[in-house]
DNA sequence: ATCCTTGCAAAAAATTTGCAGTTAG
DNA sequence: CTAACTGCAAATTTTTTGCAAGGAT
């Protein structure tokens, strides 16, 4: 169960002050000025935790370095190419349409990408098969006869 | 200019192979059957200059590892937040009524998010002011007042 | 010839983990 | 009490870089 430390509650409230987008290290240097002893780790596994939980959320795209969001309204973003800034977008449903208001924002070049998010079919039929623990499940994939054997690191 | 190597095409040519999405060290691993003395670093490196040469795109919303794709075509992706595996989907304009695709490739507890991709106004700014090489501009937020002379590692 | 590219090894960057001590419920 | 949590340090994982040698145009 979910305790509510003063780390976390710290942690959570830096986040949901500012209105981008910070990286974990960001985020234990805004940390820091208020708990100096706080450490790295624990600023990872919190985001971790309450990213699981639904507190906050985990913007998983940015390439290099995961992104937390301290607003988990449904909401989509735009993501500067060059520098990495990530912007709240006031688009709610998509179409071609919304362009303007990406054009108000001051963003150019712009381009877009839907992604889904969802259980696929292998994951369910083994969820349901041993249903008794959270097990992680190693990376199945359609190409598997490609690719089995062939992963360099071992399926923790 | 780039050059096409060896080493690029046969990374280029595994890639285009396979319809999932591989990681670079899968594909490291991929092309090591075929080319036992290549590295690791060839294979980051390549996949690095050939996703800014457009031909081929890198999927940088995994989290821990980028994947890449292949298939340059505007196309959407499904990816379970179990296994991490990702699919094509065959959405081309996206509302709530697309619903039913998903359904059929039988993924379940299904969410998108929608993310956009362009330049900022500052970058574009600065682009304009420095316009002769593409040096590289530092993390510059909506909240730098904030996060400012706080980031622990220095912008390079 | 030029300069892009490679393999190697080492470094850097990002994240996770083991452990012994601490704390919220 | 005790299971969840912490700080610290070390370990892993993922990606990048320096460099001398090699290769494409």
């Amino acid at each position: 169960m979910l305790r509510m430390t003063y780390q976390r509650e710290i942690i959570l409230e830096e986040l949901k002050r500012v209105k981008c987008h910070p990286t974990a290290d960001q985020l234990y240097e805004m940390v820091r000025t208020r708990l100096p002893r706080i450490s790295l780790a624990t600023v990872y596994r919190n985001l971790e935790v309450m990213s699981d939980a639904g507190i906050i959320k985990k913007l998983e795209y940015a390439g290099k370095q995961k992104r937390f969001d301290g607003n988990i309204e449904n909401h989509h973003h735009i993501r500067c190419v060059k520098c990495g800034k990530i912007d709240d977008v006031a688009v709610k449903t998509v179409t071609e349409g919304n362009q303007h208001i990406l054009d108000a924002a001051g963003y150019t070049d712009i381009r877009q990408r839907l992604d889904f998010y969802g259980l696929c079919p292998e994951c369910k039929r083994r969820e349901a098969e041993h249903s008794q623990n959270g097990e992680s499940v190693s990376i199945h994939c359609a190409c598997e006869d490609v690719l089995d054997g062939m992963d360099s690191k071992k399926n923790k």
